[in-house]
DNA sequence: ATGTCATATTGACATCTGTCGATGAATCGA
DNA sequence: TCGATTCATCGACAGATGTCAATATGACAT
């Protein structure tokens, strides 16, 4: 017999004993750390707010290059690190692929914040 | 004639434009993203934590070195990189610097994710 | 099949970051 | 005054990170 379990649980979807509310344990501070980190650079802070102010709630890279100013393999880059952190998905549409933000990830990263 | 100006506006405690919240300016997003990035670090994270655990909701570095397992030189870098993002304060009373959670810089970072 | 377009990956590079041991600075007690 | 204590700073080092140009991948149109 076999059981379905979820094959991955990103950093962000797991919640989100607060910073706060007691001595953290060091896998929890480095689930928060995580999140935290791909909130730490300000391409990606930009790349985040580029998206969810798009028609739709969703970007492709092509959208996201000219604004920030890098290059695409820079945009391409950052877009992972969003997503590996669970931030934001990527869904493949014909040769584009479009970004849109995770908002219940960033509810959740703002949980571990609270007092 | 002299004007009395603050002379640091720390990052944590400039408010506050959602990151989905529309376009975010490029100062903007650097902003936020200093505050997230102190947050980015596990050794971090878990100071904070243990602050906050603290009777009084104080600790000094050597109340933090054994728990977080570093050298003394390098828990006082990490505060030093907590107070300068706004996130903690420091206070030398006698031979001991202690150190506090700034709470409503916590609470404004956790602002910044709302949706 | 071939070429074009959008994106990801690779490899390289300079810079930043976390860590430590050694040392300096300030405070307190004897 | 002297030594002990607490913390910050310095110098060094390995490893991580942000960036780009070049290239690979995959999808679509012709």
């Amino acid at each position: 017999m076999t059981i379905a379990l979820p094959l991955l649980t990103t950093d962000a979807e797991a919640c989100c004993t607060p910073v706060t509310g007691g001595v953290l344990a060091v896998d929890e501070a480095e689930r928060i750390a995580r999140t935290f980190k791909a909130l730490g650079d300000p391409t990606r802070v930009r790349l985040l707010s580029l998206i969810a102010a798009s028609e739709g709630g969703e970007a492709c890279i092509c959208d996201l290059t000219e604004p920030v100013g890098l290059s695409q393999p820079t945009v391409s880059h950052h877009m992972k690190q969003l997503v590996d952190a669970g931030l934001a998905v990527r869904e493949q549409r014909g040769r584009w692929a479009y970004y849109r933000v995770v908002t219940d990830a960033l509810d959740r990263a703002a949980q571990a914040l609270r007092s």
